[in-house]
DNA sequence: TCATTATCGTACTCATGGGTATTTTATAAT
DNA sequence: ATTATAAAATACCCATGAGTACGATAATGA
């Protein structure tokens, strides 16, 4: 991959920054950010402490760098589905349907990293803290934009853009939780199609009556 | 109050129960249930470490018992909320006041511990986990009964009565998440009043227009 | 008065976890 | 070769937090 385009002084760096992140973005998804030390993490990637503390500077700056990582694996996608200009029952069908993929089958934890750190939002240093107000900022937007957008085409239910978002917020919030709490993926989708009715205009509704 | 109708043989007891379990109540509700050491407790209430591990036996012991008094305390008014025979609308409204109370005012702080410590279960012991599981229950035990009373009177809409409960429960721990981040009271209700908007049987829906 | 009983509280142990001082080692530049 | 540079890792520091050993103390009972 990188060839080193200049060659830097000094002793050559082994440590791997990526397998890093990876391992502490799989620990902190599947354990909780708050119980998984940086020991935990040099013992399972092999790498030394004074290691990570030069590549990441603290606790706090290596959460920050995983919870980036988390958002183009996680949240980014999420935020795609709501940009692809498709029907608003398209939308949340398709929203529903990511929410609740079979995790176990694409190897990946139950739940969702960054519901996780909000919910432990006291125990994270500052700059975890500003990228947890930055993602759900951008999410917010993406939400609120896609409302937007619904109510435009006279799709979208009576409710102002504001409440509707942190509304659609809560559910995915409540829906991660069910998931760690090893409720089936179907039930789910049962409570999120049963949330998101409530979205559509009154006239349209009755489109999804699953 | 306890006039000591057997009089017991040894050094007399003053450590003070009631005390202990007030105060850890407050210290985990508004700093979070892990973020509040026994030392900490100890140097609230002035009494000793071996005192407090006395009566409780461990950390586990002593929140387990505090979830026993915020039960008393702030579920089971909930459920008398559910169990007042009222209609729907009247339930769910009083519910939505209930859940958005000026907690600055009533001097209780903000959110629920029982939500807290169910997104905080992992850094718990048994037999507080056991005694979350236990409310849970009973929680949601009043849900569905209230459900199906609802339904009998042909109140509510056509939801499986455990998909229900759990977009309740949903509703309810977002609700909280919200109150703890600061979000205005009004707001809250405002998402609470579109999201049980839901469960209202589709021909009397339009009763709560807000 | 003296034994018995049960609680009291000081002062510990032990493990964990964030973070670092220090020496060693591998490279590039002179 | 020698010097400068940067990264490597061992072995530590320090704070915190759960939990306890143990001697002191205050009551009852004989």
């Amino acid at each position: 991959m990188n060839k080193d385009p200049t060659p830097k002084r000094g002793r050559p760096k082994t440590l791997d920054r990526d397998q890093i992140l990876q391992t502490a973005l799989l620990a902190y998804w599947s354990s909780g950010p708050t119980n998984v030390s940086i020991s935990d993490i040099c013992s399972m990637t092999g790498a030394s402490k004074p290691g990570v503390y030069r590549e990441f500077g603290s606790d706090d700056g290596l959460k920050k760098s995983v919870l980036e990582t988390y958002y183009d694996l996680a949240v980014q996608p999420l935020i795609d589905i709501l940009e692809k200009n498709q029907s608003t029952n398209e939308t949340t069908d398709a929203v529903i349907d990511f929410m609740t993929q079979d995790r176990e089958q694409l190897g990946i934890p139950q739940g969702c990293l960054f519901v996780m750190m909000r919910a432990h939002a006291q125990h994270l240093g500052p700059s975890t803290f500003e990228a947890l107000q930055d993602v759900r900022r951008y999410l917010f937007g993406a939400y609120e934009a896609w409302i937007e957008r619904s109510k435009s085409r006279g799709e979208f239910a009576n409710i102002p853009t504001d409440i509707a978002a942190q509304f659609i917020d809560a559910q995915h919030g409540g829906a991660m939780r069910m998931q760690r709490e090893g409720m089936p993926n179907d039930s789910i989708a049962g409570v999120l199609g049963t949330a998101f009715r409530v979205l559509v205009s009154d006239e349209r509704s009755g489109a999804r009556m699953n």
